[in-house]
DNA sequence: ACCGAAATTGTGACCGTTCACAAATGGAAT
DNA sequence: ATTCCATTTGTGAACGGTCACAATTTCGGT
């Protein structure tokens, strides 16, 4: 264990190695073309003094930054957000990330920035410009913001998209949200159920329509009709709460609800116990995003689980790869799984 | 809106307002001596090209980092300590902490470390010549790491250690649980309660040693004994099961129970729900860290709720005001407060 | 032993910024 | 005007790496 006072600098390694300051680069870069013994040499001497490369230095002289750039919103991200959905979908990015970064020795900043579009682009420039990242990943609301996607693309930084159907510039990760409702609701279905209802997330969300889209689908396939028998919420508890309302009222012979969050799904809990309805026996329900919450309520939901950290943590790994790869775009599918608990049940009357 | 094509430098500013670079320089920094007109010439360049300093070559040339490292631990962020102590405290912490950063011209970087002794310190020390921080911030369990400690003092670079009670060198930020414990034990005692039992959290975090401090200390003021009243857990599930069961069996006469993490509190629920006592009728319940999850619980949980994300907010701020200060170590207590819910109530038979 | 190409090593310039210090400018006092 | 000092501005040298390219070594084939 060498005593470090100052920092050390590949100078002091190359001096201690009795070499030039090229070949310790060589050695640290793994670079081709150095003799094994020179290098174990070197590397010796690296181990010995405890040197490591300066991440600003080696931005510096042109090479990557080793910083991959997460954006998420300022606003959303620790207030609305939590309450919404829960706190669990920033915590699994943020890690899944992280934790993939590190991996491959690259770091993750997280930069936050308002959801205000004036700002956005001056506040993401500005980060790009002081980090100068070796890519980008967009969080939703922001995954598909056309200011930023052309500002990114201008700058000619890979970026991927978290939560994005639909193709368009940089890598879109989408996690099957068509295909997962059409999970939800098929198993549904297999269950015995006719009346499946679903609550959605809002518009501005272009999962939310995925969904739908997937509940719709499943629907269709098995000849049930949908009209009626969907209601749009906001991700949140109470949206959710009128939501369920509105369902229970207008059908009473539901017997099944998707919820496009968990809160929601919470919500829609709560109502049908307000109304006398017993989950599972009467009314069977499904949440979206699987967040610690469900494992907890009475009875614990079965949930559509939106593998989140894996997602980030895929995108992270397409970054680094299209580092020096032509940046073609890409729609890239982590597909999503259902864990059943007990709040879904054979629809009542079934065998 | 300018159309940057390349990097934007101080170069091009210096040329565009016809100064020199370290008149741009001192107009960026808001240094002395410089002419407003100039000043507000210069200014107006960098508007115009949408200039912002490269982080990395500011690094370079002795400046700043204006980058805060927070430590976590690699193994219990993701999986362990989720699953123990539900998600929430590493997103408040990040939060907090990368929200404070970014409003002061910082920013968060999070690196996580593993555990085993051997390896955190070369993987610290790494991390530390590679980002060369303004400021490192410890999370539990490397809070009170001699090994971590000592290489920071070491190099000198000013740290915060997240919900440590003890002084030493560094900034201790503690969130007062001997207080937070002694609060929630009196306010059960002013309730009626006289058979107040604590389930500890595993002697490795010494917060759970102030925990059963501040218990005993509150039971100790009204004349009561804590004899017999004292199991711990790991601040998992299960460990709750457990002590909770031992608890209840060998004082049957018990009223109030105080778990020291939300995990081993709804585990308590569960227990005494099997054994027929109903919450908070016959028995109070109280949780420490207010995590969402026990806001859904039935009933809903007395929590003490830990200020986590201020907590850090304020050792951010410290750290980056400790820049060029001199590092007196310091014990900053940020107050814990008391959420009631519906699991707390009047003991069995009181007025 | 000799030649040439391939493999290995070294050299100088440069990345974008700040630092210490030198130069120039301004204004008050003489 | 002149002198002098304080204020304002400019200059060259770092900072710690990598890049492109030049210099050197190695080695197979003759």
């Amino acid at each position: 264990m060498a005593r470090v006072r100052k920092t050390v600098t590949i100078r002091d390694v190359a001096e201690d190695a009795g070499v030039s300051l090229q070949t310790v680069s060589r050695v640290v870069n793994g670079g081709p073309n150095v003799r094994p013994q020179l290098r174990d040499k070197v590397q010796a001497a690296i181990d010995r003094l405890g040197y490591v490369p300066s991440l600003a230095a080696q931005r510096m002289s042109g090479s990557r930054s080793y910083i991959i750039l997460a954006i998420n919103d300022r606003e959303r991200t620790l207030a609305d957000w939590r309450e919404r959905r829960g706190t669990d979908w920033v915590d699994q990015m943020l890690l899944g990330g992280i934790l993939t970064c590190s991996k491959h020795g690259y770091r993750m900043m997280v930069e936050l920035v308002d959801t205000h579009s004036d700002h956005v682009e001056r506040e993401l420039g500005a980060a790009l410009s002081a980090l100068q990242p070796d890519g980008v990943i967009l969080t939703p609301p922001h995954s598909e913001n056309r200011l930023i996607t052309a500002l990114l693309a201008e700058r000619k930084i890979p970026f991927a998209r978290i939560g994005s159907n639909a193709p368009g510039p940089g890598i879109a990760m989408t996690m099957g949200d068509e295909g997962a409702a059409h999970l939800a609701t098929s198993r549904l279905i297999e269950l015995g159920h006719r009346r499946i209802a679903m609550i959605a997330g809002p518009a501005q969300y272009s999962l939310s329509g995925w969904r739908v889209s997937g509940w719709r689908r499943a629907l269709a396939e098995a000849g049930l009709p949908h009209e009626g028998l969907l209601e749009a919420g906001d991700f949140g508890y109470e949206s959710g709460t009128r939501a369920a309302r509105a369902l229970l009222t207008r059908n009473p012979d539901l017997t099944a609800i998707i919820a496009s969050s968990d809160q929601m799904a919470l919500a829609a809990l709560e109502v049908t116990r307000d109304r006398g309805l017993a989950v599972p026996r009467d009314l069977s329900l499904i949440s979206f995003d699987n967040t610690p919450i469900v494992r907890f309520s009475q009875p614990p939901l079965t949930a559509v689980d939106q593998p989140i950290a894996e997602t980030v943590s895929r995108a992270v790994e397409q970054l680094i790869a299209r580092g020096e790869e032509r940046d073609d775009d890409a729609v890239i599918e982590v597909a999503a799984g259902l864990v059943e608990r007990s709040s879904t049940a054979p629809a009542p009357g079934t065998a």
